[in-house]
DNA sequence: TATTAACGTTAACAACTATTTAAATTTATA
DNA sequence: TATAAATTTAAATAGTTGTTAACGTTAATA
């Protein structure tokens, strides 16, 4: 078991089931605490701000539905995930809990292995997003443009602003040719003018760093990022 | 069955599942590769991008959900079609599925005539979607205006601006002849005054390029190119 | 088959476009 | 502000592409 330094918050009024869960899930390295119902879980994640939250719908005090509105409404809580659980037959229909806010709605009883493997698809979406919009991905290739940096075949390059806004314009249409008057306008805005030669000295930079062949040039037209074997 | 050009990719832990299945859309002329999980699939995928990949969700080592989720932060996989497999009763949630970027999602088992059916309603989808860019496919010649390249039975060329205008205007408009005014206004422009062998010594090499047959000369006309066996 | 107008071929060279290098300038940073 | 880093310019060079001119070939037709 590794740690994976994500903490899911396990509610539920049954001690039986939360230990089961705690298990189970314990197993796969995540940090859980656990709340008995509504108001308790509230408490407990206002001390720290879970992933993930596991919340049975029927509870005494404050029930599932009314705990994941109440969270929904603070911003800290935007990002966490909820799944709820119920027993079939209960009779809180699905649609009130993904009105409420709800990630994901799972039947009891459920076999452990099944509820890890959602716990996990439902993490890949929270790590998904965290690095989406920022981040491309080429094959070997990572360019991240929060930390402005790239990682290629293991190597962490950082590269100079300009340098970065051209390879990431390449890159993020493999294979199609960008025309100069497009590099320009894109990375050097439309009112700059620069002379002619500046797109061509940062290409070279690209070359020596990154590798000659990925930027392929098409006279009189522009240049092309070619993914080859990555 | 003739030979469609469209490759799919084949991905199940059950060689079974692969054998009935590559069978069947081996029948209708697509180009099948495999692999048994989801990192082999990634690593296949990369050799050589697939139009669509049928995968199953649940497979050893990297299930399907994962790798697609990494397919799709690639963006030379953005274009591609992801369809899921799975067996009745597996608890992956089809949100899970969708989330990760799947374009459909079919319940095993599945009728060979349903699957084979179901993929060509997505291939139309693709290929309308390939229409709006800027390619012209005539049998085995693909021209893409957008990597400015040229595929022709396999090979790829890349050919000079003006053989490539040129090649592109005349096989536009495949068995028709384009007169040589209309040639000279549409590859060199109107005002540009340029002897008339220029145009000659153009068709030449793109007749040594690709094949002396596929253009025709019509004297005192002009030329045409002509589709034959493609 | 002689004639001729149109196209084909070749090679030289003109024109264009990109590469490279270094130095100048600007911008960021300690 | 001094220093380094990044960006831009300039200029020499290299390479490719486009054009032309001269001559060869072809095919229609008288």
């Amino acid at each position: 078991m590794k740690k994976t330094g994500i903490r899911i918050l396990l509610v539920d009024d049954d001690p039986d089931v939360i230990e089961i869960i705690r298990f189970n899930l314990h197993q796969e390295g995540y940090s859980i605490s656990t709340a008995s119902d509504g108001e308790k879980a509230i408490e407990e994640a206002d001390r720290e701000v879970p992933h993930l939250i596991i919340m049975d719908v029927m509870m005494p005090n404050m029930d599932g539905i009314e705990a994941c509105g109440l969270l929904r409404k603070d911003p800290r809580f935007k990002e966490t995930i909820i799944m709820f659980l119920t027993a079939r037959g209960e009779d809180y229909s699905q649609v009130a809990a993904f009105d409420a806010g709800a990630d994901d709605y799972v039947t009891k009883p459920v076999k452990p292995k099944i509820l890890v493997s959602k716990v996990k698809a439902l993490l890949r979406r929270l790590r998904d997003e965290d690095k989406n919009e920022e981040k491309l991905q080429i094959g070997k290739l990572i360019i991240d443009r929060e930390e402005y940096q790239v990682t290629f075949d293991g190597k962490v390059f950082s590269l100079p602003r300009k340098e970065f806004e051209l390879l990431f314009l390449l890159a993020s249409k493999p294979g199609k040719v960008i025309k100069r008057e497009k590099i320009m306008e894109i990375v050097w805005g439309s009112e700059v003018v620069v002379g002619d030669r500046t797109i061509d000295v940062h290409i070279r930079k690209l070359r020596e760093k990154i590798g000659d062949k990925y930027f392929k040039t098409v006279k009189g037209v522009g240049y092309k990022f070619v993914p080859l074997n990555l």
